[in-house]
DNA sequence: GATCATAATGAAAGCGTTTTCAGTTCAAGA
DNA sequence: TCTTGAACTGAAAACGCTTTCATTATGATC
């Protein structure tokens, strides 16, 4: 905690009052040149800074915005690798327009809990939040945030409502694409390898799949359409099953890529071809796609896009708040590698 | 901002003075149980909370804790494998002592800009600041922490002059370790592909290959001892420079697991198996080291453990500064997989 | 019953700003 | 020379809390 001048000091050493040292540094009109250099020869002399808390006590802002990571529980390193891009371009964003961010991560269970946001926000005197979250945002959150008359975005779900603003991504269109461009290379046999279906995003890749299948004329299995953590081992467990029964795929679509670098283990380890036994494809476009053999079919989302476009309505919101409310779907990208060429 | 009831109104609901409702509040001696219960009573009522802006001024202290989070630039995905992990801990720890976390990324050149921190630290008024950087933290950085009189703590890298509370990883020590299980196995002919040298870890892991090579009595050859940036790419483009002249390494030691993966691709590429003809050590296990093929070799750094003790350490530097500055090295361990074994 | 320590309380100063309101200055118009 | 209004400036009141200091109530001790 830096100490160092004051206003008063500042006000002494120009000979003037705090109050025109004040209109000095908020650039306020009707200051005389003269008096407005002396000031500024002042600050400079002694090094002044305005004292951020002190500002805040009185004009009721501070100039944060606080970012609420919601995590799995417990937690599940492969969605750090969307997490952290998503917060660095909310991050660049918002510096660039002179916010603080601060961060809260918690499990989805504790963002759940009654009293949780509240005791955070009653803690934390924020200008904004800004809620990173793969599960729907439960209504008492939402009253929550709206009693206080807090600005806030939702990025990575909604709620039940949809009385909130909230950016997703296009999973089921995403997933719809990937099977179209699988059943065009001649695949009837599809299986689903799913995350955690509690998870929004798993959950609309999953309904994704199954839509897409039945808009195709594609038959669905019971047996092919399983789910289990989103890691490597969930992956090779469950591939292994499709392969010991009837019928086996010949297309497997995975929940994220760590599933379906899983997958291909199990597939390659029982001496099977990838992708001309099977072709697997994955989500997220991880450095996991990358380098299992062969590369990865996968989705791209646009987390750059989605970190700014978030970080900017929030700013919108905080401008002109209570205009109306928005539910953005943006699209993502199918990248095609050799997992599924055939 | 939250409005809501002041001490005042407390004060007034329960008949007595704001000072008897603030020593309630913070808990101070000296309160009759019987005003205490009135007092309790009208908070409840009124359900108010103290403004924490407010309290700030007073007492000096925010409980906010900077994390200050340097990197590359251009940014670099993959090092967001370890920075996470780390801001988790982090994160959890503090948290579990109440503190709020602001947090600051910057690239290393914005850092050392001699003005950032200060821009900074003027504009934020915390009580502790964490580094975390892959860099070495330069001397003006730390004369303005300290004339700050800020408790800080650098957790990946060090200053020049060892003035700092640092944590650090072992490097030299892990990639020891790796050389030596490669020369138990007979190799002789090492080739390095490292990342950044300017990043403080890469360069400890090539001082570190390279001592041990000497220390076993291993030739060196400079063309097999070459950087790049920390990606699938380098190691690839690299790998397939040392396939295609004299001598050929029969054992790549990786700047990390993304490295590591593109030389194995071009390994792979070349007809070559892994590890018979050449075997290949990564860092960091990342979920990368898991998905090649064969499973890669690495070295597992303690994140949780250092990002706690550097959480710790700032604590203990809040509650009683100036202690004797301390360096801690951190030993990582490594985890033999299929890359290396012969 | 007088004395004295101790516990309980309140008044008020202060933390460093912003902002309102009233006052002063000064040039221009009458 | 007198008015008038605009431009500039300062005094003082907030903002909501903590903390010191003085004061009063409460027992305990002689």
């Amino acid at each position: 905690m830096q100490k160092g001048a004051t206003l008063k000091d500042v006000a002494r050493l120009a000979g003037v009052s705090v109050a025109t040292v004040s209109r000095v540094i908020n650039g306020h009109a009707n200051v005389s040149p003269r008096t407005k250099a002396a000031v500024e020869r002042a600050i400079v002399k002694l090094n002044y800074s305005p004292n951020t808390i002190a500002r805040s006590l009185v004009t009721g802002r501070t100039g944060i915005i606080s970012l609420i990571i919601v995590q799995e529980d417990p937690i599940v390193p492969s969605t750090w690798s969307y997490e952290l891009p998503l917060v660095q371009s909310i991050h660049d964003y918002l510096k660039a327009q002179d916010w603080e961010i601060q961060i809260a991560m918690c499990s989805y269970r504790e963002f759940q809990e009654p009293g949780f946001l509240h005791r955070y926000l009653t803690r934390n005197t924020v200008d904004g939040v800004l809620i990173m979250a793969a599960w729907m945002v439960e209504r008492h959150v939402v009253s929550e945030l709206k009693t206080r008359q807090l600005p806030y975005v939702v990025l990575g779900s909604h709620d039940p409502d949809y009385e909130s603003i909230c950016i997703e991504y296009d999973n089921e269109g995403a997933i719809r694409a990937l099977v179209q461009h699988l059943r065009d290379a001649g695949h009837q046999v599809f299986g689903h390898i799913g995350g955690p279906t509690h998870q929004l995003h798993m959950n609309q890749r999953l309904q994704g799949f199954l839509s897409a299948l039945e808009e195709f004329g594609l038959p669905t299995w019971q047996r092919l359409t399983k789910f289990g953590d989103s890691n490597v081992e969930t992956g090779y467990r469950v591939m292994q099953e499709f392969l010991a029964g009837e019928p086996r795929p010949t297309a497997v679509v995975c929940g994220n890529d760590d599933i379906a670098a899983g997958a291909m283990n199990a597939i390659t380890e029982k001496g099977l071809r990838i992708p001309e036994d099977i072709a697997v494809v994955g989500f997220d476009d991880t450095v996991v796609s990358q380098v299992v053999t062969p590369k990865l079919t996968t989705v791209r989302m646009p987390l750059n896009k989605a970190g700014v476009l978030a970080a900017q309505l929030l700013m919108d919101e905080l401008s002109q708040p209570n205009r109306e409310r928005k539910r953005i779907v943006l699209p993502c990208e199918i990248v095609i590698r050799a997992s599924s060429l055939s």
